[in-house]
Order: C-alpha cells, then sequence, then structure tokens
DNA sequence: TGTACATCAGTGAACGCGCGTTCACTGATGTAC
DNA sequence: TGTACATCAGTGAACGCGCGTTCACTGATGTAC
C-alpha cells in the first residue's frame, strides 16, 4: 500500500551513492569501476543502471546533493567580512575547510572528472564562481596590495589544494589563516606595522 | 655505414615524443590514445611500441628529460637566498613559473598520471621533494611566522595551481610574489613585530 | 666493388582484454474487481 | 478478503565497443666475403 517499493528503491539508491563515496574515497573516481560500486554496495552489476544512466549521471547526483548542503551552510553565515580582521579569514577558512574535508571524496571526484570531461570541467567552474566572487567581496574591503578577484582565487588555490593532503593536520587552518591574511597585505589601519 | 638506423631511429623517437607532447597539450595525458600520438607524428600504430613499452613509459621518458633540463637550471643558481627579501621571493617564484609554463603538458601529464597511478604519484613527490627542501632553506632564514617546510609546500601549491590556469596572466609573478613575501610573515628586521 | 644474407625500423590489420551497458528473467509489491 | 494480472526493482550472464598490444610482412640499411 504505502510506496514500500519506492522507499526501498530510495534506499538502495542512497545506499548506491554511499558506496560509490566510499569506492571513490579508496580508488578514485577515474579509477572506479561500475562493478566497483555494486560490489562496494553488496548488489548486482545491472541495479545501478535502475538509478543512474552512467557513472557521470551518479556523480552528477552527488553534486546535486552537495550543493544542497552547501547552501545550507552559506545561509547560516554571520561572520565579520572584513578581511583585515584575522578572524574574519579564519572563519572563512575553516568554513571551506570543513567543507572539504567532509565531501574530500565528491569534492575530489569532481577534480578527476573535470580533467578528464571538459562538461565536468565546466561545471567546477560554475560551482566555485559564486563563492570566488563572495570571497573577493570581502578582499575588497581590506583594500589588498592585489586585484580582489585574483588574491581570492589564491585563497580558493590554497584551500582546495591543501586540503587533499593536509587533511590530517590540525594546525593546517592556522597556519592558512595566517599566512593568508598576510598575504593578502591588507591596507592602512591595523595589518602590516601592526 | 655511419648508424643511419640508429640515427633515424632517434629521430622518429624524438618526434613522436614531440607529437605526444602536443597531443598533452590539447587533450591531457589521460585522454590521450596511443594513436592519438602516432597520427600526430604521422606514423603507424606499431611505431609506437618500437620506441616505448607503453604510454607510460613514454612519459617516465618525458620526465627524464624533464629532469636533465631541471638540473641545468638549478646549477646557474646565483641568487639571494633570505625571503626576507622581496627579490629572493620573486627570484624562485619567477623560475618555478617559467619552468611550469615552458613544461606545462609534461608536468600536467605527471600531475594526471599520479591521480590513476600510484606509482606516478609516488614519482611526482620525490621530484618535488628536494625543492621543498630548498625552499624550506630560504624561508628559514626569513624566521617566519610559521613551519619552514610547510610553507614550502604553501609555496609550491600555489605556484603549481596557478601556472596552469594563469599561463598568459602577465602580472601573475608579481602578484605571486607579494602574495607569498607578504604570506611568509618574515620575522623582525623590516616586517612584523612579531 | 659486387653479391648474398641478416638485421631492424616501420607498417597497419588483426587480436583480445577490460569494462560499460543491455536484456531476459525472477519474485515481490501494487492494482483491479 | 481473495484472486488474477501488471508493474517494477533487482539480478547476473552475455554482448559489444574501444583501445592497447601484437605480429607477420616490407623495404631499407648493415655486414660478410
Amino acid at each position: 500500500m504505502a510506496g514500500v517499493r519506492k522507499q526501498q528503491a530510495a534506499q538502495t539508491e542512497a545506499e548506491l551513492k554511499a558506496a560509490a563515496v566510499r569506492v571513490f574515497e579508496r580508488i578514485g573516481y577515474l579509477n572506479a569501476k561500475i562493478t566497483d560500486i555494486t560490489a562496494e554496495a553488496g548488489r548486482a552489476t545491472g541495479s545501478f543502471y535502475k538509478h543512474f544512466a552512467s557513472k557521470e549521471q551518479l556523480l552528477e547526483a552527488l553534486l546535486v546533493d552537495l550543493l544542497a548542503e552547501g547552501d545550507e551552510s552559506a545561509a547560516a553565515e554571520g561572520h565579520s567580512d572584513d578581511f583585515r580582521d584575522r578572524a574574519a579569514v579564519r572563519y572563512h577558512v575553516a568554513a571551506y575547510w570543513d567543507f572539504y574535508r567532509r565531501h574530500r571524496a565528491v569534492v575530489e571526484a569532481l577534480r578527476q572528472a573535470a580533467i578528464v570531461d571538459e562538461g565536468f570541467a565546466e561545471r567546477s567552474r560554475q560551482m566555485m564562481e559564486p563563492d570566488l566572487a563572495h570571497l573577493a567581496e570581502h578582499i575588497a574591503k581590506a583594500d589588498p596590495a592585489g586585484d580582489p578577484y585574483v588574491l581570492a582565487s589564491i585563497f580558493a588555490t590554497l584551500v582546495s589544494g591543501l586540503a587533499e593532503p593536509w587533511a590530517a593536520d590540525d594546525d593546517a587552518v592556522e597556519t592558512l589563516t595566517t599566512f593568508i591574511h598576510n598575504g593578502i597585505g591588507a591596507g592602512p589601519v591595523q595589518d602590516r606595522p601592526r
């Protein structure tokens, strides 16, 4: 009566997604075969195609999930917005850092997919764009030593480039915050000859 | 009489390498098929295997060429070595920047190979290691705001991460130099009254 | 210097493996009456 | 509430494509005498 069938289907779909994430963590998106994912989920090969048209579509679905959560945490913002403030920088570094850590597998999967597939490269740029604009805004307020948008992409490069290898490093956020805060070379008020 | 045969073989091998680099530039290492490379070189498919056992071995050969040149330029060093000096930082940023620009295709190929093949990941780390140590040494002299080795890997992440997308940007070296110079947060003499 | 044979770079069609994708089948859930 | 039929998630063997790799062949270069 009550859509047991639908419920079960949704359940296996979720299990396939979760299994995929685990497989990506273990061997990476590009190395992952469909059968690796179904095996990890304890299902038959054919099962995969009842839920996703291809590995690309699966990743696409995971990205949609990711964005859904990303929007939530973005809404919860109420932070200082002037990057002259070390605290404001720290807040943003920590936010992105946590995001990357929690979603390492999917973010890394997107990065890998983007290398091989121009569609995902474009997708990746589009997903980054609002964040870069947001960061650039904050940076602009600090009267920085260079173009805010350019500095924002330095910020993004650093956090995304180091989140993966430094995942285990507890000081990472502090180190990065200090580096970026100094690096921006904020104008008068407090910094430089602090 | 005079090894015409050997010479011709060396010639085609060089042409295959050059063609491979062009193909990598165009579609990337992971997307490159053997036939793409031989077609680009204007040779038959089978020809490839007279010179390289596989695509991996070809990349390996390109890396050996790369290291050979890298050693030359490293030998030509006679630069200031204290990263308190903006000039010293700039010198190093420019050196790495040029290296990445000139060898974009091969460096990027290694990066791609490292994603899919743990052997190349290890190779990549080994190739980076001496540079990181070298940078860390310079940074240490500046009495920096953090662990020199960690700051060195920030340096490397920034230059290698941005060389690709910013290849066309003429201000890139200056922007990066400023950011890194500030970011390091050098000790007494001029910066931060630490 | 010439002849006969050996070697080897280069060729491209053919082979075969890995893996994505399909498909006929099963059994459980849903629907109609 | 029960029966008969329809639907659909799940299965896993089979199919077939893409592409790396091989191999028999060719013709030019090298060697022996």
